[in-house]
DNA sequence: CTGAATCCTTTGTGATACTG
DNA sequence: CAGTATCACAAAGGATTCAG
């Protein structure tokens, strides 16, 4: 029957919530904008080419670099990450043809503009990345001290 | 051979970047928020969770309203994604020992904080996401046209 | 009403070997 | 050097059924 005696009960469309400025924002966004950089390396990845492109704005890196800049990625998934930001326009790359080949990566405008957000999200995580391992320990305590 | 004759080829840390306004980020930690809210419905349901505490911070939602707002998840997975945001601490739980059983769930303080870096989030991507969406389709055209 | 249990498919990730 | 191809495995996610 779904009564709403004590106030209201209808769905929430959870596709618009207000944000703390009035403005909007839409989940599916977000969610579109996770896939994206929530896949174990783009993040990583992201920041090693930031790092590069603040160091030496001029030369981009190579794929070899940003091998040994990231030693336990594998490079199959290094390829396939760089592709799927390049395809979102996160990532430039540039093939040079010779031998031995030499392709070389950068972050993009777009790619660097996604910085204060990775920013923002890494401050959160700082500031808040201890309460939460102490709030998983204790689920994990309770868990274990019921067997 | 590595050499570096027109500059630095040393390995970049990746674990440690310089943020825009001197900070330090690290990338295990952005990754760790990441590994919880990146799910496919972590985020919907924080918004639903919130856009609740915000329109009536007395009362929270019961599983079924979280069941009907997102319409879309399946019970197992609003159930998997509850637990582990209660786990993080992110997510309040409380069970009515009643017939019918009631169970309900709010945002907690801390899950509240994440509200802003999700809002930075949602803005960037209802900025760029455009921009990638056109992005992604001229990659598309041009396999295509490659075909 | 609120889940737990089960089965199944899809996707992500890694290891290894091979190639222009 | 910068990939591609193949195999294997784990994890995510969905559909359905059952239970207190």
């Amino acid at each position: 029957m779904d009564t709403n005696a004590a106030g209201m009960a209808e769905p929430i469309d959870f596709r618009h919530h207000l944000t703390a400025d009035g403005g909007r924002i839409c989940a599916r966004m977000i969610c579109r904008t996770l896939d994206l950089i929530a896949n174990k390396w783009a993040v990583p990845i992201i920041l090693t080419l930031a790092a590069a492109r603040q160091q030496r704005p001029d030369r981009p890196m190579r794929f070899s670099e940003l091998s040994r800049a990231l030693p336990l990625i594998t490079q199959k998934e290094l390829t396939k990450q760089l592709r799927s930001l390049e395809a979102a326009g996160l990532v430039g790359r540039h093939v040079h043809a010779a031998v031995p080949p030499r392709v070389e990566y950068w972050l993009t405008d777009l790619g660097v503009s996604l910085r204060p957000v990775l920013d923002a999200l890494g401050r959160w995580s700082a500031e808040n990345g201890p309460a939460m391992a102490a709030n998983l320990q204790q689920k994990q305590d309770a868990v274990a001290a019921a067997e």
